[in-house]
DNA sequence: CGTGTCACG
DNA sequence: ACGTACGTGACACGG
């Protein structure tokens, strides 16, 4: 066992300096955040430094301690703690029982007090001890074992009074600093010391005589005569103020330095607290940085080189290593495998030539357990390798398990579940520029940890998942779909850049003729996509009013222009520019930048990343091609079938989402009208404004369907306020009024709110879970946001869910039916593939069938289907 | 690398 | 009174 060392903070003194070092930070959740964080990277620093055994935060008790019984005006005329500082201290306290630090406070006693009588006695068992503080007088209290470190400028910056620091920086002994404070008082706390007496002087009398008592025993001998008058006519605020700047050292303090053992962070309330909070750099700090700290243990990788003679088990770990994170593109390293006993690590040349191993991945008997199937069937299918019996995916159990839990590695799934032996890729790769390639031993040893992990992992996540009542949801659902999700990007999807350039090259003179119409009208030339110089031509050149104000300026953002458009004629030419350079940069150029050799687009489905178990799509986002806007839309013409003779054939489900609400809130009207495969619209239209069918006007059908949209994202009338341009009190009855008309609507989300509160997550119909631990926070903003969550994503996810069956359904039916049609893309609610034409009837059977077949409601569920020779022409 | 904006469901 | 609709990803800008 190391030497004891005990580290003393005082909590009050830290979160000012942190609160006033640092601007004025809002999450976006609304709380600040600044003294939180401040104090956050302190103390990591501090924990960092000093390695302490022991630890101890002390706070400042109530208003009143001794001190004001011997001066009334003791701290006097200080500033009131701000309410933005005041409101950050529960979080501070939070975080040190999450660090698992002690606090301490003390009744009439401030935090110095309760330090000092704490260091004493660490002085006086001989132990280490280390006071931390933004307060100058704690320095009385350095001494042969005692260490005090003073914020200097920032937060991180300590300077270090040990006694010699003091007596080269003043020329007295600490003890003495409360003598010099007597002398020369102290502003901020309002100790009055000697008029005209300031450092200087107070500094010069201690070193010739000593102490305020030695100087008042020989006042005749001080040159001086108004210094002398001074110290004359305040002798009794002298000793006052000396004892006021005296720390108590034995303050009756109920804890030991026994109390004060520092075992380490809990770091999964630590994590979730830094989530609340939204600290990412500290969260990813968190598993890097803790990662150098944890001995990692032998192991024991056998570097294949001859792969014929090798034994494969029938269940297996492995791993796919891989330089680069896109696995469509990028090479495989080497493959790490293990059984429970030995481990291996093939090297990527043996695995090309190894007919043992392909077999192995093929054979349908043998398990296969992954950190990421998708990723692995993917991969392995550009090496001519068919993955078959995908037993365990690592990275799906965490997200159904989890979801709220970033998977950014194995190693920080591995950490979190108790398994820390591996090294971040960061670690063994590098990152920015000096990544690069370690050498095979490294990297077999790190492979080889992934496949441990995996294996050690599986019987772990699995009993969780079974406990949730997941694990149906995460075989049955996730798992298989990953391997259809690998088959879709590679598949990709044809791109015709020549289409792409021609439109390119319109938007590309039309953008050129804006561009001089707004220099023109703006009467100088400037960046019209710098929100910044935008604003400041409109606002203040052009003097239009401004609507919105961003943290950083004005607000140009579309809604704000269209309100701008009728005070002048520019606005509309803006708005027009925005649009199509929108689709020049993101769509033409982005997108012809992702065409691959083979003439095709690969995006990349992310499976367990979205908080409702919707997809997302990257590298490129094949889920937001435009389609609102006809200029936009034929965009969408560059997406072609791959084969000649083939065509583009797309299904989407008619108000999914509302559907899932009429069934899982069972209200009656809702159901019924989906029955009888009304418009549900303009049947809300009827009911919410009390007409019949023929009285209902576009506008009408306009606000209905806004607050539909409204009811599924959690309804707020601000929110439809926004969205329909009326005022708050006006959207708040149309809520009223649509919730009279459909009271089971009402009820499901006053249930679903009630019952996220009490157990703290809400599920979809397949058990996937969000849990919502802020719906009790006291904090406004935090709340009403986790309770429009808690309506939201059980219809959301449902959806989530429904699309994602349909589609392990499609897959399988496409199979019995021997078709050659492909399944292309999922965009939430609609699903594309493209097929030879002479298999369009099939299609236009079966896609509906199985996509409306694809779970039970009480409602029926409705698809919509349309096929052509692109994407375009699918409408 | 954070912010603003805008594309989709 | 509080100040936002739910879920995503990509691009340009500017410190």
């Amino acid at each position: 066992m190391s030497k004891e060392k005990i580290v003393l903070l005082d909590g009050n003194s830290l979160a000012y300096r942190a609160f006033f070092a640092l601007p004025l930070l809002t999450n976006d959740s609304g709380i600040h955040t600044n003294a939180i964080y401040g104090f956050t990277m302190m103390l990591q620093n501090i924990l960092n430094e000093e390695k302490p055994t022991h630890m101890l935060v002390a706070w400042d008790a109530g208003k009143t301690t001794f001190r004001h019984s011997t001066f009334g005006e003791y701290k006097g005329g200080r500033q009131k703690t701000p309410p933005e500082l005041s409101e950050q201290f529960p979080y501070m306290r939070k975080l040190l029982d999450a660090f698992q630090i002690t606090q301490y406070e003390l009744d009439q006693y401030e935090a110095d007090d309760i330090i000092g009588t704490l260091s004493k006695a660490g002085d006086a068992k001989g132990v280490e001890v280390v006071v931390i503080s933004g307060d100058k007088d704690l320095t009385q209290l350095a001494s042969e074992h005692t260490t005090v470190c003073i914020t200097r400028k920032g937060i991180t910056d300590l300077e270090v009074y040990t006694p010699a620091h003091v007596m080269e920086k003043y020329g007295i002994t600490p003890i003495q600093i409360i003598d010099m404070k007597g002398l020369m008082g102290d502003a901020s706390d309002n100790i009055p010391g000697v008029p005209g007496v300031g450092e200087k002087t107070a500094l010069k009398l201690l070193k010739e005589y000593g102490s305020v008592e030695k100087v008042y025993e020989s006042l005749d001998l001080i040159s001086g005569k108004k210094l002398k008058e001074n110290l004359t006519l305040n002798e009794d605020q002298a000793f006052m103020s000396k004892k006021l700047a005296t720390i108590e050292v034995e303050a009756p303090v109920t804890i030991t330095i026994d109390d004060l053992q520092y075992k380490g962070p809990d770091e999964e309330t630590v994590k979730s607290l830094y989530e609340e909070l939204k600290f990412k750099t500290l969260l990813e700090k968190m598993s890097s940085a803790d990662e150098v700290d944890v001995p990692v243990e032998k192991i024991d990788v056998r570097i294949e080189q001859d792969t014929e003679s090798l034994h494969l088990a029938d269940a297996m770990a492995f791993h796919i290593e891989m330089y680069d994170e896109n696995y469509l593109a990028s090479d495989i390293t080497g493959i790490s495998m293990t059984d429970g006993e030995s481990i291996i690590y093939i090297p990527i040349e043996q695995v090309k030539q190894s007919a043992k191993l392909k077999e192995w991945f093929g054979n349908t008997n043998t398990k296969k357990y992954t950190t990421d199937s998708k990723a692995a069937y993917a991969a392995l299918m550009r090496y001519g390798i068919e993955v078959n019996n995908f037993d365990f995916d690592l990275l799906l159990a965490t997200y159904i398990a989890s979801p709220s839990s970033s998977y950014t590695d194995v190693a920080s799934v591995a950490k979190e579940f108790g398994y820390s032996a591996i090294e971040s890729d960061e670690t063994i790769y590098g990152k920015g520029a000096k990544k690069k390639l370690p050498e095979e031993r490294i990297l077999a040893d790190h492979a080889g940890r992934k496949a441990q992990a995996v294996w050690k992992l599986k019987p772990i996540m699995e009993k969780k998942l079974r406990e949730n009542e997941q694990f149906e949801l995460y075989h049955e659902l996730e798992m298989p779909l990953a391997k259809i999700l690998g088959k879709m990007e590679s598949t990709g999807v044809k791109t015709d850049l020549g289409i792409l350039q021609q439109i390119g090259l319109e938007l590309s003179t039309r953008l050129a003729e804006l561009e001089s119409i707004i220099y023109e009208m703006a009467g100088q030339t400037f960046n019209i996509n710098s929100p910044k110089q935008l604003g400041e031509i409109l606002f203040e050149k052009i003097g239009l009013t401004p609507i919105k104000k961003t943290k950083t300026g004005y607000s140009t953002a579309a809604d704000v222009l269209e309100k701008l458009e009728s005070e002048h004629e520019i606005i509309s030419f803006i708005l027009t520019y925005r649009q199509l350079g929108k689709l020049n940069s993101t769509y033409i150029e982005g997108l012809s930048k992702e065409i691959h050799s083979d003439g095709k687009i690969h995006t990349r489905f992310q499976q367990a990343l979205t908080q409702t178990g919707r997809l997302s799509s990257i590298n490129p986002n094949l889920q937001n091609i435009p389609i609102r806007l006809e200029e936009g839309r034929k965009i969408r013409a560059a997406f072609v079938p791959s084969e000649p003779g083939w065509i583009m054939y797309a299904a989407d489900y008619s108000q999914i989402e509302l559907r899932v609400l009429a069934h899982m809130s069972q209200d009656e009207k809702m159901i019924a009208a989906f029955r009888d495969d009304e418009d549900i619209h303009t049947k809300t239209a009827m009911d919410v404004f009390g007409v019949d069918k023929d009285s209902v006007s576009s506008d009408m059908r306009r606000t209905a369907k806004a607050v539909n949209f409204g009811i599924v994202y959690g309804i707020s009338d601000y929110g439809l306020s926004q969205s329909l341009n009326i005022t708050r009190k006006e959207a708040q009855k149309f809520i009223d009024t649509y919730l009279a008309t459909f009271p089971g609507v009402k009820q499901y989300m006053e249930d679903i709110v009630a019952d996220a509160k009490l157990k703290g997550y809400v599920v979809t119909m397949m058990n996937r879970r969000r849990y919502l631990p802020e719906i009790t926070s006291s904090n406004f903003n935090l709340r009403s946001f986790a309770e429009r969550t808690a309506m939201n994503t059980p219809i959301q996810g449902t959806a989530a869910d429904i699309i994602k069956k349909a589609m392990i359904d499609m897959d399988a039916r496409l199979k019995a039916e021997k078709m050659e049609a492909k399944m292309l893309l999922q965009v939430h609610d609609e699903l594309i593939f493209e097929a030879p034409e002479h298999e369009i009837a099939m299609l236009n059977k079966i896609v509906p069938e199985v996509m409306e077949a694809a779970l039970e409601l009480d409602v029926p569920l409705k698809v919509e289907s349309a096929y052509g020779l692109s994407w375009y022409e699918t409408k």
